[in-house]
DNA sequence: CCAAAGTTAAACGGATGAGTTCAAATACGC
DNA sequence: GCGTATTTGAACTCATCCGTTTAACTTTGG
């Protein structure tokens, strides 16, 4: 049996003194930890250890492991939430538009939104979240509602601007949002090997090129084409009909 | 601290007789109590009792916990994407086109495609490949390799087909299948909770709706429009230049 | 300078589980 | 029918780790 690596730095005094410092080293802490050992394997030790306090200051202000966790997770996703909408705003709000050309605007967002998921931490979170996703099941949503929503929303409404302008032929900015976030990430699993492998720049600049490319061609507005198929097609026959 | 639920069967003697017979149980016991606990919290004893055999035959036939896991993952791969291949090819392959209305075949392999994803096992094997990518990295390389390549690629190979004989205007078939099933499968993570609560068939029709309106908005034919912005976007100004 | 509140470190209790050992049982060759 | 080799099942070893307890210590207020 062999460890994986250590944490790097094995005992780290607490930053500041008072109860919030306290609590935001231990979630640091335990961040580091649960990114790189995963829930089961973390040890409350550790993370009390590598947080500089000691473990009963753990269960005094978190209680629990599993508590613990979701703190953690939804901690993570309030700031990387938080970190994206920013991001965007500087480039959305603001009315100077670095450019004009539309392609260059919707891949300069889509780095913005991938950075974020492109990080060890991005991945790992995403890890932890589904692999403990059938023990804590509203686990998801509260993250997704915290972590996911903001961003789609504020795409959605980028979106939906473009469109009234003109610049986009969107009828349903919430759709089209998800879409295309799903399109520019979609090769990123299996280019990243979910994350535990460095992505080539090259392939990260192809794989965003290849996502913004198709969602203009379907999206990009002046070809006439009709609105939507929303005529929704027969679930499915069930099992192969086989006539 | 609660069990979630008790696997069904406790004792489940090994089918046949044989070698091979009992290499089977033991797989499929694996397989479920895997999906059931998680990778860390699967027990061997529960695996050979529910297999039918002595906990020493589980280390005699693979060795190691890690070396079953891996054992279950690729043989669940294999069977999954051979299940989505036989499924798609007495559709693709048969010249009996069902109907002439390329969306509504588009929707009729959608959920052909969906249908494993979808399934309670499909979710939970996805949860373990991420839970455990990072433990053991080479593991998503093999499950892609023998699960979703071959997918990706009897995909490709039918749309290159269909746009062959004009049905569709897709000059890169590989990277047009990939962008397909993300298309068609980006929602429902969300809707599902990672697998973890069922989706209304009338989501997931939805969900399958809208992706293969995209696709279509994007590669339906007869509209002209540049080939793709295939000149790569300077990927990111590096963080916010605030210039 | 003293007292009270909370914090620390270290050790403990209880439970779990991977992997091994060992005697008994089963299958198989002669 | 007998001896050999393999398989079984149950007990065992060893280690990990959650969560708690206890006693000493630090900090704060008077």
């Amino acid at each position: 049996m062999r460890t994986i690596g250590d944490v790097a730095d094995s005992e780290q005094h607490p930053a500041r003194r008072g109860r919030v410092a306290k609590r935001e080293a231990i979630l640091a802490a335990a961040l580091r930890v649960f990114v790189q050992d995963g829930y089961a394997a973390a040890g409350i030790d550790r993370i009390a250890a590598l947080a500089g306090v000691a473990k009963p200051t753990v269960y005094n202000h978190f209680g629990d492991k599993e508590a613990l966790f979701r703190s953690v997770m939804l901690d993570s996703a309030r700031r990387s939430a938080a970190k994206i909408i920013e991001a965007l705003d500087a480039r959305l709000g603001g009315r100077n538009a670095p450019t004009d050309d539309l392609a260059e605007r919707l891949t300069d967002v889509a780095h913005v939104i991938l950075e974020c998921q492109l990080s060890d931490e991005g991945w790992a979170l995403q890890r932890l979240l589904y692999a403990e996703a059938s023990r804590m099941p509203d686990l998801y949503d509260e993250v997704a509602r915290v972590g996911g929503q903001p961003v789609v929303n504020a795409l959605a409404g980028w979106l939906a601007r473009l469109a009234h302008r003109g610049e986009l032929d969107v009828d349903a900015p919430e759709t089209a949002a998800s879409q295309f976030m799903t399109l520019i990430a979609g090769d990123l699993p299996a280019l990243s090997a979910l994350g535990t492998r460095p992505i080539s720049q090259a392939d990260l600049t192809a794989a965003v090129a290849a996502g913004v490319g198709t969602f203009l061609r379907a999206f990009a507005p002046g070809v006439d084409r009709p609105k939507q198929t929303s005529r929704a097609v027969s679930p499915t026959p069930r099992r192969e009909g086989s006539r």
